[in-house]
DNA sequence: TAGAGTGGTGAGTGGCACTATCCACTATAG
DNA sequence: CTATAGTGGATAGTGCCACTCACCACTCTA
């Protein structure tokens, strides 16, 4: 097919098509001629998970584009490929940067700063995971304890034990998930699917979860 | 204080607080004199606050603004405070809209259509929720399925249902930590920080999980 | 053989979160 | 008292990002 039928199945326009082309998300056509390319049912699906990872979860273009990589290499090695994957993945969402400043102690609150490192390692060690070494999910946490008490909301580990016990059950559940998948390229995209589209549902369901459980608590009419 | 003690002790550059100054997300000190003013420890924890909702969660600037509105707005009532706080965050992550694409339906894979928002519904009948009319997170899961029956995974509400549950036990963990909250202000700022921060968090720990589980069950070596 | 469509490329757009500069003025050190 | 640094307020500019437009030589279709 041509790049107008390619636009009108996935719903993108040209120029767009043209965009992520040129950045290398979407592998070029089979050239027919200096002005000619042929498009096959690869690019359309591609071209839909290039905006399921973009349109629907966020992700920037560059991050989008590492992950889909990182699936494209190593599609042999199921554990090999979840690790590129998680690791290309921005963790918490897009890509603005933090932006590290070197804000003073709080000097009110009484919660003792301490190391939100090593919190997570007895995190994860109480929970019995074993991980690569330095993984950016890990970071994400020391960052969210980090944060938590510089707001003056003394929460260490301890705290988010509960929490981990759950994370544990919901990533067996998306990986009974994975069994039964096709092909090597296939299974590799729906370990992506099961790990980042969910992401904003499972978040929308604890907030409805809350509500009623708000409603049920604190409920006054 | 003045301006750059409050940029000193918060780590923001003076020319950002003026800008959320201006932008209405700290709310101006008391003047006294024509080009003078004055900030206090309000202002301090306000600011630092804005800060993690942009800088650590990646809000905008304008859903930062939206939710903090809601906070001061809503200190009395809780439950209503939170429906404030859930109903002014955005959803997913910040603000680019989806983008409606009118996309054909996928050729190949069986998967039906059906309608996703009636999958939604029964999900929360069978967990018993009872929530707003059209509260936004069901839109989001909506969408989530939606988007992986586009992609040809027939995923249904049956598929989400012991994520279900285990977004259940979190919310109930969630409500647990606002029992002892100091004043009300400070009650609706945790209410805030448990939902927000925690979120990144909470992805984080099923990261974390998802690779222990994937090294168990995938190694090969 | 006209007209629409094609791929490829460079330049432009709009939105966002700042950031720089300027101003009249105030506080403070010497 | 002056000199200097700092202040609040405002306007304009910056850099980035995800597109989007315009143009080109060419090719396919009627």
């Amino acid at each position: 097919m041509r790049i107008s039928e390619l636009s009108r199945r996935s719903g993108v326009s040209i120029p767009t098509i043209k965009y992520y082309l040129r950045d290398g998300l979407l592998p070029a056509g089979r050239a027919t001629a200096a002005n000619q390319a042929d498009y096959n049912e690869d690019h359309l699906r591609r071209l839909r998970l290039i905006r399921s990872l973009i349109g629907v979860r966020g992700l920037s273009v560059s991050a989008t584009k590492d992950v889909l990589a990182a699936v494209d290499e190593q599609q042999g090695d199921m554990h090999l490929l979840l690790g590129l994957v998680l690791g290309a993945l921005p963790v918490e969402r897009s890509g603005r940067p933090p932006r590290r400043d070197g804000a003073e102690e709080p000097a009110g609150a009484g919660a003792a700063a301490g190391d939100a490192a090593e919190d997570v390692a007895a995190l994860t060690a109480e929970m019995g995971w074993k991980t690569s070494p330095n993984p950016p999910a890990a970071q994400v946490v020391t960052e969210t304890l980090e944060t938590l008490r510089a707001l003056g909301m003394d929460y260490d580990w301890r705290s988010l034990l509960p929490y981990a016990h759950l994370a544990d059950r919901a990533a067996r559940l998306d990986l009974d998930q994975l069994e039964g998948a096709g092909d090597p390229l296939q299974q590799a995209e729906r370990a992506l699917l099961l790990t980042v589209l969910l992401e904003p549902a499972l978040l929308a369901l604890r907030r409805l979860a809350q509500e009623h459980h708000s409603a049920q608590r604190f409920s006054n009419g």
